[in-house]
DNA sequence: CGCGGCACGTCAAGATCTTGACACAGATCG
DNA sequence: CGATCTGTGTCAAGATCTTGACGTGCCGCG
């Protein structure tokens, strides 16, 4: 996943953010940084990285910044979303429909197991199991 | 998990370290750093940590440096393994043992799926679960 | 209305990992 | 036997993330 990104020019923190921005418009930098599990500071450096490729756009009055994805991000999003789901479809090419459901269920039910505030912003199953494969490391 | 190490000491690359060094005593900088999936160079930085923490001691003649877990890094590893199994159960509470098979051959399958290169280290699958939960964010 | 708590944004410093590069040991093969 | 090639250890530089700290806007409560 990391490879097919860097040949996309995005690194895999930096897809996340887009991803989940482009779910969310007009996210704020904390909710931001909340939600790909990670601080504030480095949230931050990364929105001006992506604001310096004019793929994101800062917006918004008053103190809080209020970013959203450029037509320009939107049509990179895509490509990398794609780029990502083939890597997913590779990873799951072994298991039937049904076995894929029910691994995704008994990930949900590790998920809930390992108590409701760790992974409070991660409701959305879909984006978790497509944004942290690996990053980690 | 992460929480769990730092109250012994420990980071998560750490604890990975020691324990794969414990498994294979005598292993090589450059397969340990494969085995935990970092640089060569991050592994080294790594081991001098740990050397300097007396947790680990490197023998070996000639130009590879052999390393190998004191007797002290030993105990912090028994400690260290029951933390994280501790994690490792409370995440699993949920599934009764057939479902945690279910799971862990689902999950094999995927990695396998993904390609024999990528996770050729990984053979072990026990260590694999027990080392890469988070890391990886 | 004023005021303390609280989250947010942001600056600076330290730690960790990666990329790139270089020198050397050991194996392979003509 | 000598040349080449791969793998290894190691140094230096750049990038990224974290920790710590500070100033500021927003909200509830006296």
């Amino acid at each position: 996943m990391e490879a097919s990104l860097r040949s996309l020019g995005l690194s895999v923190p930096q897809y996340s953010c887009l991803e989940i921005l482009n779910a969310r418009p007009g996210i704020s930098n904390a909710d931001l940084a909340r939600a790909v599990f990670v601080t504030r500071q480095a949230m931050h450096q990364l929105l001006g990285g992506l604001q310096e490729a004019e793929l994101v756009s800062a917006g918004g009055q008053g103190r809080v910044q209020r970013y959203s994805v450029t037509p320009e991000g939107q049509r990179i999003i895509t490509a990398a979303s794609a780029a990502v789901a083939a890597v997913e479809e590779q990873m799951l090419s072994g298991l039937q429909p049904s076995e894929r459901q029910r691994l995704h269920s008994d990930l949900e039910r590790c998920t809930t197991a390992l108590g409701e505030d760790t992974f409070k912003g991660a409701s959305d199953a879909r984006y978790w199991a497509r944004l942290h494969l690996t990053s980690s490391p």
